[in-house]
DNA sequence: CGCTTGTTTCGACGACTGTCGATATCTGGT
DNA sequence: ACCAGATATCGACAGTCGTCGAAACAAGCG
C-alpha cells in the first residue's frame, strides 16, 4: 500500500550526461514537486547506516556487492535488509540475485544526478582575497 | 539539553579549498564517526521543507533572505523557524538579527563539502559504448 | 510606556522510522 | 524430499520528526 515508487531521480537517457532532477540548489528557489524528489535523495542518505551500507557497495569492486560481504555494521540482518530496501527505493541501489546470494548495486546514473544539485564551486571565501 | 550541537562538517580554514568530512561516498566504506557526521547533511536536507526553505535563502540575492520573505512555503511561521535551526544546526545555514527581521544566509563552505561528497564523474553509462 | 509586528520557544499530538525477533521465501546440495 | 544457508517480510515497539496553536521574546514606533 506504501506508495514508494522507486523514481530514480534522473532521466536514465544513456547518454553522458545525466539528467538532473532539479536545479543545483543554488540556482532557483525549488517548486514543491522538486523539493519533494530531491528530499527523497538525501532522506535516503540520511541514515548513519545507509550511508555506511551504501558507502560498503560503492567501494567495493565494481561498484556492487553480496548482502552477505556487507551484514556487519552493527545492526541486525532484517535490519540491513530494511535500509537496502530503502536505498533501492530511492534509486541508489539496484539488486539482482545470483544464485544462493543477493548483490546490490550502485546506481551511479542517481549518484551523478545528485551531485548536480549541489554546487561544484570551490568554496568562495570572501576572506581571502 | 539537546545535544545538537553545530558542527559545520567542514574545517572553516579560510582557504579556497574546503575540507571535507569524508572522502567521496564511493572512495571506501565510511566509518560509523564519518556516517554519522555525513548522514547529518544529508538529513537536514531530506525534508521537502528545508529544502525549499534552503533553495529559498540560497537563491536569494547575495544567498541570504529575511524569514519574512521566505515564510510562505505552505507551513505555519512556527514550522518554518522550527526548519531553519535544523539547518542551522547542520551548519548549512547562519543567520543574524538586523533590527525588527533575522536574516539567513548559506554557510557556502558548508555546502561544498557537502559537494565533495559525491563524485563529479559524468556517469559512466555502459550502453554508450 | 504600551502597542504592533517579526521571530522564537514551548507543549502537545499524530505520523513516520529504525530496530528487533520470529517467520517466510528462495536456492543449492544431499 | 529434506535440510541448511542466505535473504526478505511481518508485526511490534520505542524513539524521533514535522506540525500546529499558544505564548514568550525582541525591536521599533506612537
Amino acid at each position: 500500500m506504501s506508495k514508494t515508487k522507486a523514481l530514480p531521480l534522473i532521466e536514465s537517457t544513456g547518454r553522458q550526461s545525466v539528467e538532473p532532477c532539479c536545479p543545483p540548489l543554488t540556482e532557483r528557489p525549488f517548486t514543491a514537486d522538486e523539493a519533494e524528489t530531491a528530499a527523497r535523495m538525501f532522506k535516503a542518505l540520511g541514515d548513519p547506516v545507509r550511508l555506511r551500507l551504501f558507502t560498503l557497495i560503492a567501494s567495493h569492486e565494481g561498484g556492487e556487492a553480496c548482502v552477505c560481504d556487507i551484514s556487519d555494521v552493527g545492526v541486525s540482518q532484517p535490519t540491513v535488509s530494511h535500509h537496502l530496501k530503502k536505498l533501492k527505493e530511492a534509486g541508489l541501489l539496484t539488486s539482482e540475485r545470483r544464485g544462493t546470494w543477493v548483490y546490490y548495486r550502485v546506481e551511479a546514473p542517481a549518484l551523478a544526478g545528485m551531485s548536480q544539485l549541489l554546487p561544484h564551486t570551490p568554496a568562495p571565501s570572501p576572506a581571502s582575497a
